[in-house]
RNA sequence: CGGGAAGUGGCGCAGCUUGGUAGCGCACCUGCUUUGGGAGCAGGGGGUCGUGGGUUCAAAUCCCGCCUUCCCGACCA
């Protein structure tokens, strides 16, 4: 390929709101443009490292046996009402009307849509599938950002098993897994498998792929001595007993004027330390007023919550909500004693004693609390957010908060989508079977921007060879010069009959716009051909990622190269 | 949806406080010179100043509404 032929608009400043490194790198480079918030048009770089991210996908997926699709993106709304997730889908799902009046919905996922192909075996004998397919996804997100790494409309490798049991399942997950590992090692990503909440997909049992990377939106903990790794919805670290002194016959009211908050209540005279009192949330599980109860300086994680409870629509409740049910004002609620609202209480509060908690009463607090004797009812559950430094549940090590990007995750979904769309097959016996699911996704639009966002400098991208838009760009400084011309154009030529994936910089323009081109792009190997070397017979073979130059005899020059780039590809 | 910021040629910005009909750098076009790390000179093209309304003799500038985008939080590949 011509450079001066090709469509690589390079800017030397990257647009004002972009923030994230590959979201500035991509658009300076060429290789996306937004559309609007959220859709990114791909231009030919771009689309050449999205289809070679997806190649790969795609072998790995191939190799597990996994065979291709290709689904509508468009559902009828039916389908989705028959899983059941009309409702819980909610406005993260574009939903429009056709002229008929017919509900349709554009795709966030595919599980009732190969479901319903599922519907046609009827054997067990046909068991075990594994489908997939690498399709565009909508999803009406609430907040695009950072480039390609949230987006609204994204493809995905989505793939889906059918398994008779929870054996075969398990064989099919791990198999994703081994698959998964494959694919990131390949894109040159280094990722964490981690134990993760399965949130609106369902299912029992998940685990997230995630890079490290502060731009990501999910905070994993780790244990960086025995290996424990969880997304921060899903983590737990050891919370040391604390000895209480024993509590009195009951709950004491004591006036706490003008005191609103935990750290408040602490320097207050005759009021408790932190973890001495009863932290007070007051939350809306949809739309049911509930109280949730942690110790004072703990923090609660939402999703634990949603997920411990069933909730689908999880929300604090407003200061209004709250004084109408419990008459106080925020910083001065309380559980003691309330029978008429569900309590959720997290586990490190168990069998403390002498406890203080808001009197729900303006300016009081009670103390002496006795949790298990004076918290009515409550249901426990484990809803604390690991803090970093926390021990480790398994090791007793300090754990570590991770900022990642999920680039990948797998779910164990059990039989609910089968059952909704009607899947069973027969079994040995003749028995009817319902088939258990599994689901397993990678955005490649998000892995191609967690590669730009881990490999890059200050010049520009570093494209790992297995991804590049090019594997190996020929710069000519002077493309007037006939001796450097003709060098190049044999360079070309010879390494495109290697099936090396070549850019060739002919453009007219002056040495230092095409070298700083050549490195911003990230094109992995550069080959310069400039007047300096070619009087000596040599080009200067350059690796982008170390800026390692050597020289090469022009004669040697197709022959190095193409085996320096062939033993990099993957 | 809560909080913050911003919309002026393709990109980055100034102008707005104190209204007078739009400017700078990069990019682009033409010519000449230049050619190993984002050249120089000369000439040139391109903007309903997000949008609707209002105030005014006059609005990029002042006032009101709306739209959009970005950033921080709650959601997900």
């Amino acid at each position: 390929m011509r450079w001066s032929d090709s469509f690589i608009p390079t800017l030397r400043d990257a647009p004002a709101d972009a923030t994230a490194a590959s979201h500035q790198l991509l658009v300076r480079a060429g290789f996306i443009r937004q559309l609007h918030s959220g859709h990114y048009s791909l231009l030919p770089l771009g689309l050449r490292v999205h289809n070679k991210v997806a190649d790969i996908v795609r072998a790995e997926m191939d190799a597990i046996g996994a065979q291709e699709f290709l689904l509508p993106a468009m559902h009828p709304g039916d389908l989705w009402r028959r899983s059941g997730r009309w409702g819980v889908m909610g406005s993260e799902m574009f939903r429009l009307r056709d002229r008929n009046d017919t509900d349709v919905v554009l795709g966030m996922t595919h599980e009732e849509v190969f479901a319903t192909l599922a519907a046609e075996m009827s054997s067990y004998r046909e068991l075990p599938q594994t489908w997939y397919q690498i399709q565009t996804k909508f999803r009406d997100e609430p907040r695009p950002r950072s480039g390609l790494l949230r987006v609204r409309e994204f493809m995905m490798k989505d793939s889906y098993s059918f398994d008779m049991d929870e054996a075969g399942l398990e064989d099919s997950f791990e198999a994703h897994r081994e698959a998964y590992h494959k694919v990131f090692e390949r894109l040159d990503l280094e990722v964490m498998a981690v134990q993760a909440s399965s949130g609106a997909m369902g299912g029992d049992a998940s685990v997230e792929f995630m890079v490290a990377s502060p731009v990501g939106e999910d905070d994993v903990a780790r244990c960086s001595r025995c290996g424990y790794r969880a997304n921060i919805e899903r983590a737990r670290a050891a919370v040391p007993s604390l000895d209480d002194p024993p509590a009195g016959d009951a709950p004491e009211r004591f006036a706490t004027p003008g005191i609103r908050t935990i750290e408040a209540l602490v320097s207050f005279e005759g009021g408790a330390p932190a973890d001495r009192q009863i932290k007070t949330m007051v939350m809306v599980l949809d739309d049911q007023l509930t109280l949730v109860v942690l110790r004072g300086d703990h923090q609660l994680n939402l999703q634990k919550l949603a997920d411990c409870s069933g909730a689908i629509d999880v929300r604090p409740a407003t200061a209004a909500e709250t004084l109408a049910e419990l008459g106080a004002n925020p910083g001065s609620l309380g559980a003691v004693g309330i029978d008429h609202l569900p309590i959720y209480a997290d586990e490190a509060l168990r069998g403390r004693r002498s406890m203080t908690t808001g009197a729900n009463a303006d300016d009081w607090h009670v103390r002496g609390v006795d949790v298990e004797r004076d918290i009515i009812d409550p249901r426990w559950a484990d809803l604390r957010e690991v803090a970093a430094g926390e021990a480790c549940v398994d090791c007793g090590n300090p754990l570590e908060i991770v900022r990642c990007i999920e680039a990948g995750h797998i779910f164990k979904l059990g039989r609910t989508y089968c059952e909704a769309m009607g899947v069973s097959v027969l079994d040995d016996n003749g028995v009817a079977q319902i088939p258990i699911m599994g689901s397993y996704g990678i955005g490649i639009g998000r892995a191609m921007a967690a590669v730009a966002e881990t490999h890059h400098d200050e010049r520009g991208l570093c494209w790992p060879v297995a991804i590049a838009p090019f594997e190996v760009v020929i710069t000519v400084l002077d493309a007037s010069d006939e001796a450097q011309s003709a060098a190049g154009e044999e360079l070309r030529s010879g390494l495109a009959a290697l099936g090396v994936d070549c850019l060739y910089d002919d453009r007219p323009l002056r040495p230092g716009v095409k070298l700083a081109d050549a490195e911003l792009v990230g094109v992995p190997y550069r080959v310069t051909v400039g007047a300096r070397s070619l009087a000596q017979g040599n080009v200067e073979l350059m690796q982008r990622s170390t800026r390692e130059t050597r020289l090469v005899s022009v004669d040697e020059a197709v022959a190095v190269t193409a085996a320096e780039v062939g033993a990099n590809r993957r």
